[in-house]
DNA sequence: CTGAAAGCGCTAACAC
DNA sequence: GTGTTAGCGCTTTCAG
């Protein structure tokens, strides 16, 4: 572009450089009318590196040095020249071919349960935003909540040879330790055996934990849950229904126990507890399993995820039942859509931007510990308080 | 494992391999015991198809030939002992090489403004389903509804070669084609002229067209929001107050310009707009401008989108009306937490999943042609008529 | 400080 | 049908 600059045409010419005629540097640019110019690609390729190192009359290893991240010293002029001339070539390392160079790519790989579920969107927005701050790139595979799926990926995931892997999949990350279920274990720990790293939501998914690795971001489930039943309890509820998933879930098992041992401090009881899992309409239809054995009205219903109690609202309304003051609602997470019902949702905040943030900083920092996410009790409309 | 199989110390001297002793193999497994072998690196390495050829005792090409697909056919004896040898060594191929050597990365890259938000959540499921079927990875990035920063990420995403770009970004895509505004037009028609494909939602921001690219996901905006306006004014509103965008973002412009048709060919009439963006909060405070010069009881409100509708809602709560008889409201999308929110919000059912789906289509087949996308009316409780 | 050359792990002609 | 051998685009010793 600049007249002043390298003629495009003969820069290496210029430079003096007697061996950089090789065949494949000569056929692709040096002349046109060489018959033995291989037929045109279907479409143009991208700059190379090469290129630029011709046009800018230096060797590989220089442009390479100037243009990506070295720590070795280029001399200004040369500095310069190979920076206009990658510019003018529009050129950008290919990410895959530095991978294969380097032996480590730049991928941060995200395992959600369900991306279009508010909870794990809130993850991967603070996943992405760690990874963007980084210039890392990550992927996202959905599991379906389906533990067959979730192992397939996990092995398909190696392939990319990630720098770390982000298991927010809400799988049933169950306490008993027989690693019996699922393959998972085994295949996180090749992950780990080969230099990546794996953070867990929740507690890590395999035994033993002695690994480089073993990083989890715990999210206090279990303290939330206990002041949540106390603040409850406070407000003059005196018995409860909780609606979560299968026994052995941690999540799960941590919150309706914390709320339980909150509540019964505060003088409430858990009269019983109808389980199904993370999802919608699992909430509305164990709370339609509920209404069917009758709630009294007075009655207070935690649902251990805002989803799950959002789906228990629709039930109660499906049922001709009034939410608040009839049968009082709450549950945990605030995801956004909870202080867009009416009556808003009584629940627990956690900062799940933040946790998926952390999540990413897990990965990537070597010294890492994890700040504790605060978890803040947050009533609203759809626990009035008994009068 | 099975001790009839080969014994993994020397099935390639079984097979007869005079070439086989290279440096590299050989240092790195041969002999644990030779001095000259460089001291262990941090972690062990994936195992290579090199590694599995040698086990195997067959050649490179032959061990990449059984594992990944080629056309080429090889003896069953020998496939059966290159998958028996990759079995063992739990190998899988390397992403990053594959990419490099056959020259195309199995990449789509996604561009959302906010993974947070339901409307990107929910096209983004449908997209990676689409490349889960197919075996292909998607990485994603967040524009934050800022131009600068989605420029930024576009000319970063070249690094990926990625087969595909979908841009759901709801970018500024305005209709008048100075190109001015944003070098992004020239970064997409970079990504098409070496063999991408992109696609966006909406219209492409890039004039022209002609590329071979140039595939669009289009929902009809203009229509749904015709036949919303229609059936409100039949449902007995009179007059209306539209929640939109800057004027000239597409989407807003066709919704809020279908809509009033709809709306005065019903015979109601769209008294004023207030404009912001795409956020919740936006419109909110939208709302509460609105409030502030005043909104008769009865009157409609339409959002241009259901979270935007959502934040209106919030705003008319807080500023102490009802929401329904008082002032009706409608948005567009139908996101999940439309549903919940109570009175549930009267919207236009757009198939985003399905959107999603398409979209990686799109990217993938040659031939492609878009289905069109069912957009529904959906009359509930936030739009109870007018007596 | 620069350049030549040997890889990284895998694919794809091209020979045998 | 199988193996050899160049690459792919980039990094990184190792000599100068």
């Amino acid at each position: 572009m600049n007249p002043e600059s390298l003629s495009p045409a003969e820069p290496a010419a210029a430079t003096g450089a007697s061996s950089r005629a090789e065949p494949t540097a000569a056929t692709r640019d040096a002349a046109p009318t060489d018959p033995t110019t291989p037929p045109a690609s279907p479409f143009p390729h991208a700059a190379t590196l090469h290129d630029v190192a011709r046009d800018a009359g230096v060797s590989l290893a220089t442009a390479s040095r100037v243009l990506n991240g070295s720590e070795r010293k280029v001399a200004e002029a040369f500095r310069e020249r190979v920076e206009r001339a990658a510019e003018a070539l529009g050129y950008t390392p290919n990410m895959s071919a530095q991978a294969t160079a380097r032996g480590r790519s730049p991928i941060i790989a995200l395992l959600v349960a369900d991306i279009a579920d508010p909870y794990f969107g809130q993850i991967a927005a603070g996943v992405a935003r760690g990874a963007d701050e980084r210039g890392l790139v990550v992927t996202i595979s959905i599991t379906e909540r389906d533990q067959d799926r979730e192992n397939r990926i996990l092995r398909a995931l190696r392939g990319q040879r990630p720098q770390g892997l982000i298991l927010a999949a809400s799988r049933a990350d169950r306490s008993d330790d027989t690693g019996v279920a699922g393959s998972a274990p085994s295949e996180l720990e090749a992950f780990e055996r080969y230099g990546g790293r794996v953070v867990a939501f929740g507690d890590r998914p395999d035994v033993g934990g002695e690994g480089r690795g073993a990083r989890s971001i715990v999210i206090d489930n279990a303290g939330g849950a206990e002041a949540l039943g106390r603040r409850m309890a406070a407000l003059g509820y005196r018995t409860a229904i909780g609606i979560g998933a299968a026994e052995g879930v941690r999540t799960s098992d941590d919150r309706l126990g914390g709320f339980a041992r909150g509540f019964v401090a505060g003088g409430g009881t858990v009269a019983r507890i109808h389980r199904g899992d993370f999802r919608r309409e699992s909430g509305a239809s164990a709370m339609t399993e509920a209404l069917a054995e009758g709630v009294e009205p007075g009655t207070l219903v935690f649902g251990m995820s805002d989803v799950v109690a959002l789906g228990a609202i629709s039930a109660i309304r499906a049922a001709g039942r009034q939410v608040g003051t009839d049968i009082a609602v709450c549950g945990f997470d605030d995801v956004s859509a909870s202080s867009d019902v009416s009556p808003s949702l009584t629940t627990v905040r956690v900062p799940l931007n933040e946790a998926g943030y952390q999540a990413f900083r897990a990965v990537v920092d070597e010294d890492w510990t994890q700040d504790p996410l605060p978890v803040e009790v947050i009533v609203r409309d759809s626990t009035p308080g008994v009068a």
